[in-house]
DNA sequence: CGAATTTGACCTGCGC
DNA sequence: GCGCAGGTCAAATTCG
């Protein structure tokens, strides 16, 4: 399949704009002219062919630019299928265009699949309790096919690979990459029957972006809240929740297919990513990234589904920030 | 010393 | 069936 990418928002990976300046994707990227984003955008995995994984990343340094959408809710609205929400009167754009799914998407769509697949890392969890035998792995069900969970994915421009996004991860596994000079990580909550997983790698074509892929739902709330952080606290186990935010939110979306939610994070010091290493001066500069402008509809907090790990993190509630203060 | 990470081996799925 | 690549396990090692 053939993938556009459009050029200039492959110039928005300048910082100018802040460390997590986003860039479009369209079906016809070139994935070849920026190999950087061949593991996602060539699905050579069966974790980008098995699962419903969409992926974007929105160019909010040339949000002014009338060849991208005017915000990035204009993204939602094209990337994103109908929300419960007003979202659905966020002006369209054909700028973006959805991320090729694969023919096995459409068996994903239903909530019943992704319950299936919840299921299942509920009992992966159990799994380790196997034989003292040398190494018996857990006996996998052939005739099963293995279902994914709904998988997020974002990338942010970073020299630390591991960024905090305020849960507590272990690392599992480490692989090298195929076509790529940079392993790939594994990380699981370490909170106890979280099935939560985590992926995380740098770009072929590009060290400075680290593309995180999450796996699944936290079944708890996140052990750390960093002051001044987007937080999203889920209320009850069902439906509502709560957003926390004083940053500002824009530019990164993510999005899967059985999920009609879409997932963000901010420019400047990303809401709930915030560098925990000590190289925090690329991240925590003294003078964040101006905020982007973008008109987001008011999201109905109540009207919020099950999203699995979006649950978690999406803000639903997302501030106007006056446009003057968007200084490329 | 417990927790976290590293790392090689192993398993699974898929394409040929 | 074979080989490859992704994903996971768990012993060894490192770290705090």
């Amino acid at each position: 399949m053939e993938k556009k990418f459009e050029e200039e928002s492959m110039m928005g990976f300048d910082d100018s704009a802040g460390l997590y300046s986003p860039a479009v994707f369209s079906d016809d990227f070139p994935s070849s002219n920026f190999d950087s984003f061949s593991s996602i955008f060539d699905m050579p995995c069966d974790a980008h062919k098995a699962s419903n994984f969409d992926f974007y990343y929105y160019n909010n340094s040339s949000n002014n630019n009338s060849d991208n959408p005017s915000s990035f809710f204009d993204l939602l609205s094209t990337a994103a299928p109908p929300l419960s929400s007003p979202a659905s009167t966020v002006p369209e754009s054909s700028e973006v265009v959805n991320a090729p799914t694969t023919p096995n998407s459409s068996s994903v769509s239903s909530s019943s699949n992704e319950a299936a697949a919840i299921e299942e890392v509920n009992n992966s969890t159990t799994t380790h309790d196997k034989p003292s035998s040398s190494k018996v792995l857990k006996p996998k069900k052939k005739n099963q096919k293995k279902q994914r969970e709904p998988r997020f994915a974002f990338m942010t421009k970073s020299d630390i690979d591991h960024l905090d996004d305020g849960y507590r991860w272990r690392k599992y596994g480490q692989k090298a990459v195929k076509n790529s000079p940079y392993p790939r990580s594994y990380y699981r909550c370490t909170t106890a029957g979280c099935g939560v997983k985590k992926r995380v790698e740098r770009s072929s074509g590009d060290h400075t972006i680290v593309v995180t892929t999450y796996e699944g739902q936290h079944t708890h709330q996140s052990p750390i809240m960093p002051r001044g952080s987007l937080r999203v606290l889920p209320e009850s186990t069902n439906n509502s929740l709560t957003v926390d935010h004083d940053t500002t939110t824009t530019g990164l979306l993510f999005q899967h297919n059985t999920s009609s939610q879409p997932f963000m994070y901010s420019s400047p010091p990303p809401p709930f990513l915030t560098i925990n290493s000590s190289s925090v001066a690329a991240t925590s500069t003294p003078h964040p990234p101006p905020p982007i402008s973008f008109q987001p509809p008011s999201l109905p907090q109540a009207s919020v589904r099950d999203h699995g790990l979006l649950q978690d993190l999406v803000p639903l509630q997302m501030r106007n920030e006056p446009k003057d203060e968007q200084n490329g």
